[in-house]
DNA sequence: AAATTAGTCCACAAAGTTTGTGGAGTATTC
DNA sequence: GAATACTCCACAAACTTTGTGGACTAATTT
C-alpha cells in the first residue's frame, strides 16, 4: 500500500496539473480542497520542490506550480520519490536493489515471479503522467 | 513492499513445498536453512496454521507441513494473509476495500489507474501457487 | 510414569516509520 | 515596512515491524 503521505501528494498533483495554466496556487488551497492537513502538505511540497517536480513563488500571488508540463511526469518517478520501492521485494528492484542474503537469485521462485509482478506494474506506472491523475 | 515477516513466510512456504512429501519438517529446520530468526519464525508458521495454511505435529517426529497440496495455495492468499492488501490504494482494494473521503470514484484518475495496476498484479499472484516459490 | 521432544501462547520490548504539529525565519510584493 | 506565503528544523504521538523470553501443552519414547 501507498503512505498516506503518497496519496496526498498524488492528490496534490492532480490538482496542480488541473490548474496547470492559472500559475501559482497557495498551500492553504490545495489542502482545504482536497482535504489535506495543512503542515503535513507542506512538507510533501516542499519535497516535491526539492526533487524538481514542482517550483514556488513566495509572497503575494505566490504558491506552488509544476516545474514541468504535466504529461512530462511519469507516475513510477513520483512513487518512487515519495513512497520508495515499486518492487515487492528488494532484491528485484531496479532502484532500490539489495541482494538477497538467503538464497540464489538465478535459482529462486520468489525472485522470478516477484520480477514479473514488477514488470506488470511498471508496465502501467511507467507510461502515466500526473496527466492521468486528474478527476474527470 | 512485502514485510520481511512476508518474505519469511514465503521462504517457509517454499522450503515446506520442497519437502512436502518428506512429513514434518521442524522448525529450527527452516530456521537454520532460510536464516529466519527462529522465534520470529514461530510466530510466523503459527499465524498460518490458524489460517488453515498448515498443520503441525508436536512431541517427538513432529514439526510444521502443508495442509493442502501446494498447488492448491495462491500466492494471493498469502500475501493477503500475511502482508495486507495487494492493491496501492484502499478504495481499491477488493479485500481490504475503504472508500476514499476526498474524491467520486466514479470520477478519479488515481482510482481508474490504480485499478489498473490491482489487476495487472492479480493476474500474476492469483494465478501463481506455492509451487511457484520453489527454488529450481 | 518420567523424560524428551517440539509446537503453543502470551506478553512485552526495541527500533523504525508514519503522520503529523509548532514556531521562527526568509523572500516577495505592494 | 507591512502583509503574504513559502522554508526549515525540530520534535512528538501513534503505529507497525521485528523480534525475544518464558511458561505451558501435547506427543512420543524409554
Amino acid at each position: 500500500m501507498l503512505s498516506k503521505k503518497s496519496q496526498y501528494a498524488f492528490k496534490a498533483l492532480g490538482y496542480l496539473t488541473e490548474k496547470y495554466t492559472e500559475g501559482p496556487i497557495l498551500i492553504s488551497e490545495i489542502a482545504k480542497k482536497k482535504k489535506i492537513p495543512l503542515k503535513f502538505l507542506e512538507n510533501i511540497l516542499l519535497e516535491l520542490k526539492k526533487a524538481d517536480i514542482l517550483d514556488s513563488k513566495k509572497g503575494k500571488g505566490g504558491g506552488y506550480f509544476l516545474k514541468k508540463s504535466p504529461e512530462k511526469v511519469k507516475v513510477a518517478t513520483i512513487i518512487r520519490l515519495v513512497n520508495g520501492p515499486i518492487s515487492m521485494i528488494p532484491c528485484v528492484s531496479l532502484y532500490f536493489y539489495e541482494r538477497c542474503k538467503n538464497c540464489n537469485e538465478k535459482h529462486c521462485g520468489l525472485h522470478e515471479m516477484m520480477t514479473e509482478v514488477r514488470d506488470a506494474t511498471l508496465s502501467i506506472v511507467e507510461n502515466r503522467t500526473l496527466v492521468d491523475l486528474v478527476d474527470y
